[in-house]
RNA sequence: GGGCGACUAGCUCAGUUGGUUAGAGCGCUGGUCUCACAUACCAGAGGUCAUAGGUUCAAGUCCUAUGUCGCCCA
C-alpha cells in the first residue's frame, strides 16, 4: 500500500522534474513504427540554436505537446521530432563579437577553417540550451531523433535540392541590387528586412542644368546617395518637365552630366515631382537605370563607407556622416532648397537592427514563380488548411507577387554553396559531393563559392531532411507527410509557405495538413515583449513559481481564437489554483478510501450501461459530455476551449457538486456502499485525469501513478500502461450521456441554489438551520424532492423539506419552475432585506416580460417567424409571466406584514 | 497608400450556421477557518455588446461607413 498521505496543497517543483525524467529513462517519447498504424506527427519549429525559453515558445510548444501527447494516448504512432536551427548570422555574430572582445581578433585573423571550429565548439556548450529548457515543460519530443540543420543528414538534403533545383534552371547566379548589411557584411532575403518607421528629412537638391539657365529641384530622403547619381527622373506626364526631358544637369559636387530622363515609374506627386536616379543604390533606380541604360556608380561599399568611385572628399566616411556632410557642402553653394521633417519606412536587419543598404551585389537567387504556383495551389484546393483561415490571404497575397529568392551569405557559419569554379577552364561544377577534378580538362584546381546558404534553406527542407530525406528511410516512409505544424504567422514566408514549395517540389506531397498560426504573446498591457523594455518574464521562473503544469494550464487557458495573447506571471495563479484543486479533490478521495471494503474498480468508459443512482448517472452523463465538447474543441484547435471545458467540469461539477454530494452519501454508508461510490468516485476522477492529461501532464501522471498503485487486484486493463501518458484518452460514450438526467438536475441544483440565495440574501448565520416549505410542486417533482432530500438538507443547511397546499406566513419565498419554496422565519424575517430581494426579482421578471411580449405582440413576428420559435416565445412567455404572478404576491404579502408588524 | 485582425462586465476573454433570460476566470462587495482544498467555500454587485446607419419578424452575431488599437505588405 502506497502512502496515500498527500500534502494539503500541491508542491509541483517536488515532483516534476523526477516525473519528467522518468519518461524519457523508459522511453515513452520515442516514436514507434508499427505497421499499419497510423502516424500523427508534428515538426517543431527548430528555435535558434542561440534561442533562449520565451514565453512565446511556452505557448508555441504546449499547443504541440498538447496534440501530441493527446494522439500518443490514441494509441497512434506519434512523433514529436525536436531540434534546433543553426542561425547563420546570429551565431556567427556571437561568436565573432566574443573573439573580439576576450582576444581582440577579428574573424579575417583567424581564418575560416578556425572561425568554424570556434563556431561549433560553442555550439557543443552552450548551443541549444532551448531544449533543455523545453524539458521543463514537459515536451514530450522524441530526442532520440533530434536533428540540427547542419546535421550531415541534413546538409546532403541541401546539397541535393541546390543541385536539383540548379539543374532545373530555378537558381541562378545574378548581379542586383540586394539587402546588404554592412555590419554583418551579408546579403539578405527580402523577408528578412524589416521596415520600421524613422523620423527624417526630405532635402530638395537643386541640380543646375548644364547650359546653365537654372536648376531642377529633386526630392530625396537620401542626399548621401548623390555622389552616385546617374539622371533626373520625371513623369513622362507631368507637364511642368516636359521641356527638360533629354537636357542635361551638372551633378554637383562631382561635376558629372547627367541627363534628365522621363519614366513611368516616377511619381509625379512626391516632391518635386523630379527624383534623383541613383542605380547601385535603389532598387527602383536600378530597374530605371537598365531600362534608359544608365551608368551605374557604386558610391557607397560593403563595408558601408563610401568608396573610391565617390569623389576622393568623401572616401572611406561612413555612410552616416556622409549625409551631413554632403548636405553641408551643397549648402554652402546654395544648392539647398529646403529641408523638411519627413517620415518614412527603413529597412532594418530584423534580427539585428542595422540599417539595410541596397546594394548592387551579385548573389545566388531561387527562381520563385515555378514554385510558388503548386504552393498556391495547395491551400486552395484545401490541401493545407490554415487556423485561423484568414491567414490564406496573407500567404496567397505573397505568393502572387513573390520575388525571388537571395540564397546566399557572405558568412562562414552554413552550408557552403556546392559549387566549384576551375581555375583552368573556367568551367562551373554543381554537385552534391565535392568533385576531385574538373569534368572538361580534368584540372585539379577547383574552387568551391566561398558563400553560404541562408539558414531557411535548410529550414524548409525541415519536415522531410529530418526524416532521411534523400535517402529512402523507414521513418521517411511512416511519418511523412507530417499532421500539424504550430507557428507564429510572423514567418509564414520565410518558412511555412517555403516548406510547402519545397515539400511539393521533390516529396510531391505536402508537409502537412494543417497550420495553426498562435498569436504574439504581449505583456498586460499590450505592448510587444522585449529586453530594453525588460517585460520578458522568463518562463523558467515562471515554472519555479507556480509549477509547468499551471503556467501551461494558464497560457492555454489565455490564447485567443485569433489575435495576440495578454500575459502577466500573477495570471498563472489561476492554473496554479487549478491544480492545487485536482490535489485536493484526490485527497479526499484518498482518505476516505481508507474506510471502504470490497472496493471494484472499473474504467468508465468499460461501464456496460449508465449507473442506477441518480447522482451517479448524472455525473457520468456529464463526464462524457465532456469528454464529446473536448475532443470536438481539440480537433477544430479551440485550444482555450478544451482547456475551459476540462476546467468547468473538473471544478465547476466534479468538486462543487459530486464530491460535495458523496460527503452526504458517505455519512450514511455502509462498508461495502462505501466501496461502490468511492469506485464510482475514482472512476469518475481517473477519466478527468486522463482527459486533462495532456494539459497538465505532470500533476496528471502523479496521481494516476498512485491511484494505479492503490490495489493489485481488479484494475481495467488500461492499468496495465505504466503510465498515463500511454493509457487511453476517454472514448466518446452516446449512449452514456442522458439530457433529461441533465436537465432534472438542474432542478435540484436551482433548488438548492434559491435556499442559499435566501440564507445569503438575508444574513442567515451558517449554524441556525432553516425549515422549508415547498408549495405546488406536482407529485413527480415531489417525489424526486424526496429522492434527493438528504442532499438537498445538506447543502442548503436545512431541516426536512416539508410539502404544503398553502404557504406559511412571515416566509422568504422563491419561484423554482413550476413551484414555489418559502423558508418561514418567524420572528427573525428581516422584512426589508426579503423586499428587496423580492423587488429585484421583481424587476428582473418585469423586463423579460415586456421583451417577450413585445414579440409576441407583433403580428409580422406571428406571421414570418417559424413556429416553433414562435411557440418557443410562447412557452416562455408563459412561464415568466406566471413565475413573476407568485413573485408580485409574494412581495405584496411580506409589504403587508411589515404593515402588521 | 493597400490588405488583415480586434473592439462584449473594472481586467483578460467565450458567445458556433441570426432566434433559450449575453457567460467564464481574475478583481470587487458581504458572509464563512463547514471534518479535500482560505491556492478554499457560499452569496452578491457589475454589460444600452466601440459609434452611426442599413438588411430582417428578429442583430453581440449579417452589410456599409466612421473611430480607436494592433499586425502585414508597399
Amino acid at each position: 500500500m502506497p502512502d496515500l498521505k498527500l500534502a494539503k496543497t500541491y508542491d509541483p517543483s517536488a515532483i516534476e522534474d523526477r516525473i519528467y525524467r522518468n519518461w524519457e529513462e523508459r522511453g515513452y517519447f520515442v516514436a514507434p513504427i508499427v505497421s499499419g498504424h497510423k502516424p500523427f506527427v508534428i515538426m517543431i519549429p527548430p528555435p535558434n540554436v542561440t534561442g533562449m525559453l520565451t514565453m512565446g515558445h511556452v505557448l508555441n510548444n504546449t499547443l504541440q505537446d498538447i496534440l501530441i501527447r493527446w494522439h500518443r494516448m490514441q494509441g497512434e504512432d506519434t512523433l514529436w521530432l525536436p531540434g534546433t536551427d543553426h542561425a547563420g548570422i546570429a551565431t556567427q555574430i556571437r561568436v565573432e563579437a566574443t573573439l573580439l572582445a576576450e582576444e581582440g581578433k577579428t574573424r579575417h585573423d583567424l581564418g575560416r577553417d578556425a572561425l568554424l571550429e570556434r563556431i561549433w565548439k560553442w555550439k557543443e556548450e552552450y548551443g541549444g540550451i532551448i531544449l533543455q529548457q523545453l524539458r521543463k515543460l514537459g515536451a514530450s519530443c522524441d530526442w532520440s531523433r533530434e536533428r540540427f540543420t547542419l546535421d550531415e543528414g541534413l546538409a546532403r538534403a541541401v546539397r541535393e535540392i541546390f543541385v536539383r533545383l540548379y539543374r532545373k534552371g530555378l537558381i541562378y547566379r545574378g548581379k542586383r541590387i540586394v539587402n546588404w548589411d554592412p555590419d554583418s557584411q551579408t546579403a539578405l532575403s527580402d523577408e528578412q528586412v524589416e521596415y520600421r518607421e524613422v523620423d527624417s528629412h526630405l532635402w530638395y537638391l537643386r541640380y543646375p542644368l548644364s547650359t546653365g539657365g537654372g536648376c531642377v529641384t529633386v526630392a530625396t530622403t537620401r542626399p548621401e546617395t548623390m555622389l552616385g547619381d546617374a539622371a533626373v527622373a520625371v513623369s513622362p506626364r507631368d507637364e511642368r518637365y516636359r521641356g527638360l526631358v533629354g537636357q542635361k544637369v551638372r551633378l554637383p559636387l562631382c561635376q558629372r552630366d547627367i541627363p534628365i530622363i522621363a519614366d513611368e515609374l516616377v511619381d509625379p506627386e512626391f516632391g518635386t515631382g523630379a527624383v534623383k536616379v541613383t542605380p547601385a543604390h535603389d532598387p527602383n533606380d536600378f530597374e530605371m537605370g537598365e531600362r534608359h541604360h544608365l551608368a551605374v556608380v557604386s558610391v557607397i561599399g560593403k563595408d558601408g563607407l563610401m568608396t573610391e568611385e565617390a569623389p576622393s572628399k568623401y572616401h572611406r566616411m561612413k555612410r552616416e556622416e556622409c549625409r551631413k556632410v554632403v548636405v553641408a557642402d551643397l549648402e554652402a553653394q546654395g544648392l539647398i532648397e529646403k529641408i523638411i521633417p519627413y517620415r518614412h519606412a527603413v529597412g532594418h536587419n530584423e534580427r539585428t537592427g542595422t540599417v539595410i543598404e541596397p546594394l548592387l551585389s551579385e548573389q545566388w537567387f531561387v527562381k520563385m514563380k515555378p514554385l510558388a504556383e503548386p504552393a498556391i495551389d495547395a491551400v486552395r484546393s484545401g490541401k493545407v488548411h490554415f487556423h485561423p483561415a484568414h491567414w490564406e490571404k496573407t500567404y496567397f497575397h505573397w505568393l502572387e507577387n513573390v520575388r525571388d529568392w537571395c540564397i546566399s551569405r557572405q558568412i562562414w557559419w552554413g552550408h557552403r554553396i556546392p559549387i566549384w569554379t576551375c581555375r583552368d577552364c573556367g568551367e562551373v561544377i554543381v554537385a552534391t559531393d565535392a568533385p576531385e577534378r574538373c569534368p572538361t580538362c580534368s584540372s585539379q584546381r577547383l574552387e568551391q563559392d566561398p558563400d553560404v546558404l541562408d539558414t531557411w534553406f535548410s529550414s524548409w527542407l525541415w519536415p522531410f531532411s529530418t526524416l532521411g530525406w534523400p535517402d529512402d528511410t523507414k521513418d521517411l516512409r511512416h511519418f511523412y507527410p507530417t499532421d500539424v505544424l504550430i507557428t507564429g504567422p510572423d514567418i509564414i514566408f520565410l518558412w511555412v509557405a517555403r516548406m510547402i514549395m519545397s515539400s511539393l517540389e521533390v516529396m510531391g506531397e505536402v508537409p502537412f495538413r494543417d497550420v495553426y498560426y498562435t498569436g504574439m504573446v504581449r505583456d498586460i498591457r499590450g505592448r510587444k515583449m522585449s529586453k530594453s523594455l525588460g517585460n520578458s518574464p522568463d518562463p523558467l521562473k515562471v515554472v519555479a513559481d507556480y509549477g509547468a503544469d499551471a503556467m501551461r494550464f494558464t497560457i492555454v487557458s489565455l490564447t485567443p481564437r485569433a489575435g495576440d495573447i495578454l500575459y502577466d506571471d500573477s495570471l498563472c495563479e489561476m492554473g496554479r489554483n487549478f491544480a492545487n484543486k485536482i490535489w485536493n479533490a484526490t485527497r479526499f478521495m484518498l482518505m476516505n478510501l481508507e474506510q471502504a471494503k470490497d472496493f471494484q474498480f472499473a474504467s468508465i468508459e468499460t461501464w456496460k450501461q449508465p449507473p442506477d443512482e441518480l447522482v451517479e448517472h448524472w455525473i457520468t452523463s456529464m463526464f462524457f459530455s465532456t469528454v464529446e465538447a473536448t475532443r470536438r474543441a481539440l480537433d477544430e484547435f479551440r485550444f482555450s476551449d478544451a482547456a475551459k471545458t476540462v476546467y468547468a467540469f473538473f471544478w465547476g461539477q466534479q468538486c462543487d457538486w459530486y464530491i460535495e454530494l458523496c460527503k452526504t452519501r458517505l455519512g450514511s454508508a455502509t462498508p461495502e456502499e462505501r466501496g461502490h461510490i468511492l469506485a464510482t468516485a475514482l472512476a469518475v476522477l481517473d477519466g478527468s485525469l486522463r482527459l486533462l492529461h495532456p494539459f497538465m501532464p505532470f500533476i496528471t501522471e502523479e496521481i494516476w501513478q498512485t491511484l494505479r498503485s492503490l490495489s493489485s487486484k481488479v484494475w481495467p486493463t488500461e492499468y496495465q500502461s505504466e503510465t498515463i501518458m500511454l493509457a487511453p484518452y476517454p472514448r466518446p460514450r452516446p449512449d452514456m450521456i442522458d439530457r433529461t438526467v441533465e436537465e432534472e438536475f438542474a432542478i435540484f441544483e436551482a433548488v438548492v441554489s434559491a435556499l442559499r440565495n435566501i440564507r445569503g440574501e438575508l444574513g442567515i448565520k451558517p449554524d441556525i438551520k432553516i425549515r422549508p416549505v415547498i408549495v405546488g410542486a406536482n407529485a413527480e417533482r415531489r417525489a424526486f424532492i424526496e429522492n434527493l432530500m438528504d442532499y438537498v438538507c445538506d447543502l442548503s443547511r436545512s431541516e426536512r423539506l416539508a410539502f404544503a397546499e398553502v404557504k406559511p406566513k412571515g416566509s422568504a419565498s422563491a419561484v423554482v419552475e413550476d413551484f414555489e419554496i418559502f423558508v418561514p422565519l418567524g420572528g427573525l424575517i428581516d422584512v426589508k432585506a426579503e423586499k428587496g430581494r423580492l423587488a429585484k426579482e421583481r424587476e428582473r421578471l418585469s423586463r423579460l416580460t415586456a421583451a417577450v411580449r413585445r414579440k409576441l405582440d407583433d403580428e409580422k413576428f406571428l406571421a414570418r417567424a417559424p413556429s416553433e420559435v414562435v411557440e418557443h416565445e410562447r412557452e416562455k412567455a408563459q412561464e415568466i409571466e406566471a413565475a413573476l404572478r407568485k413573485v408580485e404576491r409574494h412581495y405584496e404579502e411580506i409589504c403587508s406584514l411589515a404593515e402588521e408588524g
